[in-house]
DNA sequence: ATTAGCACTCTCTCGTCAAGAGTGCTAAAG
DNA sequence: CTTTAGCACTCTTGACGAGAGAGTGCTAAT
């Protein structure tokens, strides 16, 4: 009976994908015929379907209803089935422009990549800050007078990276006290990771190249404690955008999907609990960060259950040996892969150059025209 | 027939919406009889419950099923029968706790307001950043060489506010040279507005105290741009959170509320574009900011249709003449009111302690104890 | 003024039924 | 051996209707 996937099989299936992709609704055999004017018969079609579903490529929900890919025929398709394209030139004009008009605050690209990755794939976007691939590692600290009792401390680490901080002091201290505190410390500790700072500091009195004065002590406190949450927080950390166009998607229409209406709005909650706590993508995270190119998750291949009806569309960002991060995109496993690829493969590789601009590194990446 | 809000009548309104707001049922006359355990037949309450419809402050969704409270009702509820409380002391130690763990840093306080409102309230969260009542007033730049050509400004602004932004340098500059230009120019720019800065610059060279080179000139034009945006962003930006704790109500989940599981969905989506783009909430925050204490808006009372399934509890939160924002919940008009205003009360006024002690300013609120 | 009793209304839930969609199978044709 | 026409079969969908249940509104008695 299966005589293997012939090419016309294959056809077939891209046909069956792409109509499932545009239209949402299990699809016929004669849909197939009329609307891409198949020249067999529907009944042909239909014991090509028929072999494609033995195959594991396509179900059926139930005996009369038309053929749905499972997640292998996603997957067969995005292997070989697929042609590699790339966003319209237009396209990336435009997106490009958007960056330039938020040159200079990392903040903001990231807030950017992820807008844009959700409207132009019409799914929900994944961004996570760019994490320096070695530990953070200070460089120095300014001291800014609020008022009397009050100063903000702007911490500055190696690779561009700040933090600011409010410090209450003990007492009033001139603006000079102030800075002269603030150079001893960045003279200190310049260079040091956290651990670093916590040994130099656990050395004995007599061993300390310099006597700390008690509010210097307090600061390196404060110093350490931001080192740690940072390094935390840029752990977990993914910024999620892109709900609402994802709830556009016809999976979460109860009115278009013939279905409970329950299940979806139990899917809908699911898709929240995801994006916002980043479940389900915990494991995926550094899987991608060590690898290169765009990966492609589709429903629950590589996670837990939660994750069964969704696919994620990721890739890294970032200059080598320096910093990355992880962007992409998640949605229903109906999804338009070659768009959702194309978009993620050419934002981060805008990512990649602007951070690469920043690391004063030449770009390495074929997409990456100059910025302006 | 109508003999106006009697006491019995008021008190009868008083159950009805608790038991609506407790179970999201509309609520039938013997089940108040039964579970409040009234000394009054349900008949006599049925006639009670005739008059507070013809009064308005009750509906019927179809002529055999229980009452539910109109906007009115709930307003009556607010104003006159609802006892006003305050957060439990064994809340407010947990939250205070909270705040104290991120002290020092402002936008972590604004997210963890958020979560706070959220998570007590069981509804959707809003802050708005605390906006200086004054425009933004320059204080001093800080240049830090990030390599060759690249070094990041710390742009530091009257009260507290910095904001970072790195920028291209022309050419190579020594640490020193940088050092110097941002000496230069803050002691230049120092304490002026944006308007100020741009007629400083408009005056002809021959009155300019300083001679700017052409680096020194991009910088001012960054350090105006950053201005300008600043400006902008904090009009408008609005942090929302618990879209998850909102949607666990049961007015989102189609199977709970018997209706069409279709509008559950359409109502959520209303939902998300509110909190996303803040439409509807447009008017509502400035009109919080010009008034003092807990403000309700029940329904769609003062503002559009979209938000006629909605209300928000606001209040105002900051420094007198110095720097305010709003923060509140947001969620369906069957909200646990008591809760909702005590606690967005609690969270405005340590938000309000907070910023005092960092503007150095006693506190002048009741609950206000101090942090820890 | 209160309340018991009861009719009335409206929703909700099944079950049935007919229509429709699409497949799977079989047998004939190329 | 492949393709195709024909047809029976399955399963969903929507409509219709009846019965149960919930709660009210009214009336008349207390």
């Amino acid at each position: 009976m299966s005589a293997g996937l012939t090419e016309r099989r294959q056809a077939i299936l891209k046909l069956v994908i792409q109509e499932f992709v545009e239209t949402a609704c299990p699809v016929a055999s004669e849909t197939l015929v009329r609307k891409y004017r198949l020249n067999v018969s529907p009944a042909t079609v239909r014991n090509e379907l028929a072999a494609l579903e033995e195959l594991g490529y396509l179900t059926h929900l139930h005996t009369s209803a038309g053929r749905v890919p499972t997640d292998a025929g996603y997957r067969f398709f995005v292997e070989n089935l697929m042609e590699r394209t790339t966003l319209p030139l237009a396209e990336q004009r435009t997106i490009r422009h958007q960056f330039y008009q938020v040159r200079g605050e990392l903040d903001q690209w990231i807030q950017l990549a992820g807008a844009v990755l959700a409207r132009t794939t019409q799914n929900a976007s994944l961004v996570t800050p760019p994490r320096a691939a070695e530990p953070l590692r200070f460089r120095s600290m300014e001291l800014i007078a609020i008022h009397d009792t009050m100063a903000l401390a702007v911490l500055v680490f190696h690779g561009g990276i700040v933090k600011q901080q409010t410090v209450t002091l003990d007492a009033a201290r001139s603006s000079e006290d102030l800075r002269r505190s603030a150079a001893r410390l960045s003279d200190y500790l310049a260079d040091q990771t956290l651990s670093g700072i916590e040994e130099t500091l656990a050395r004995p009195a007599e061993q300390q190249p310099l006597a700390l004065t008690d509010f210097e002590r307090g600061l390196v406190e404060m110093l350490v404690r931001a080192m740690q949450t940072f390094e935390e927080q840029s752990r977990e950390q993914i910024h999620s955008d892109g709900l609402i166009e994802m709830l556009s998607q016809p999976e979460f229409i109860p009115s278009l999907v013939r279905e409970d209406a329950e299940r979806a709005v139990e899917r809908l909650r699911r898709a929240l609990e995801i994006l916002k706590s980043g479940r389900g993508l915990g494991t995926l995270i550094p899987q991608v960060l060590a690898s290169d190119g765009v990966q492609v998750i589709i429903g629950g291949e590589n996670s837990a259950d939660e994750m069964r009806e969704y696919s994620v569309v990721l890739a890294r960002y970032g200059v080598e040996n320096a910093i990355a991060g992880v962007l992409g995109v998640i949605g229903p496993t109906r999804m338009a892969y070659p768009r959702s690829i194309s978009t993620v493969r050419y934002i981060s590789s805008l990512m990649s150059d602007l951070l690469a601009e920043l690391y004063n590194v030449e770009s390495r990446i074929p997409e990456g025209e100059a910025l302006e």
